[in-house]
DNA sequence: CTTCGTGCAAATTATTTGCATGGCA
DNA sequence: TGCCATGCAAATAATTTGCACGAAG
């Protein structure tokens, strides 16, 4: 499982580092951000180095609706998407490790990983009806 | 909006009612089902039936890291796949309806739907180390 | 009778793979 | 130097669409 150290691994990685782009980017988004930076890195590449950060618990990959995101932030949280606007918001909550823990008691369960997923409107769509 | 009743559209809810077919299956599943019973059903017709019954919510898609399943069951639960045999298996807990009046509250948002989806390993993969 | 849903095949989109080459360790 | 990661293009997989026709209302 050793990995090498290219320059085409870690500009994606800087790419994704960058606060402004922690917006849980889609692999188009993605491929969309690298390739404005440097045109040489092939898509395949691209792929290929995305799946390799997911295995190896750099980035989460976030099955949704509309296809997989991308997170770059590891803690407990879960996501909310707005079905009018389509972003996705970041949600914090005390009780998720609460909950997961009575449901690994519960069902004997030895939970890894949680994808916590809420569709519906968010404030401002809410207030421009 | 108005939808017609064909016998294809009948023959899948038919086949997707069935107790044993509630393993919230693939699409890939849901063909085989289909054709098994059926072979003049297209696969192209499957998929249209699919995603017209997602939009009348009478099936749940539920986004997972292998892909889409399909849920007929209604009722707000979660999921928990077991990353060794990949079984997906129903959750229950009275406190996911408290938790999401929570966050509601906590961040203004109306909420519609909920995809919670755990992943680990299951209790009987647990014993079998 | 009119219009929608169907089956088929082709088109499109998304993702993976084979291979020759250059770059990292 | 040896081997892995890359870029490119082609292959494969997943999903959607166009069209002529048959069936539902």
């Amino acid at each position: 499982m050793e990995k090498r150290n290219t320059k085409q691994k870690e500009k994606i990685i800087k790419i994704l580092s960058r606060k402004e782009n922690h917006i849980h980017p889609t692999i188009n988004e993605i491929i969309n951000l690298v390739s404005k930076e440097d045109k040489t890195i092939g898509q395949a590449t691209i792929y290929r180095q995305i799946n390799n950060l997911v295995q190896d618990n750099i980035l989460k990959k976030i099955p949704t609706k509309d296809g997989f995101h991308y997170d770059i932030k590891t803690d407990l949280h879960s996501h909310f998407i707005c079905q009018k606007c389509n972003r996705l918001i970041d949600l914090y909550d005390s009780n998720y490790q609460k909950i997961i823990n009575e449901l690994q008691n519960k069902y004997s369960l030895n939970i890894i990983e949680a994808n916590i997923i809420l569709y519906g409107i968010c404030e401002e769509c809410n207030d421009k009806v």
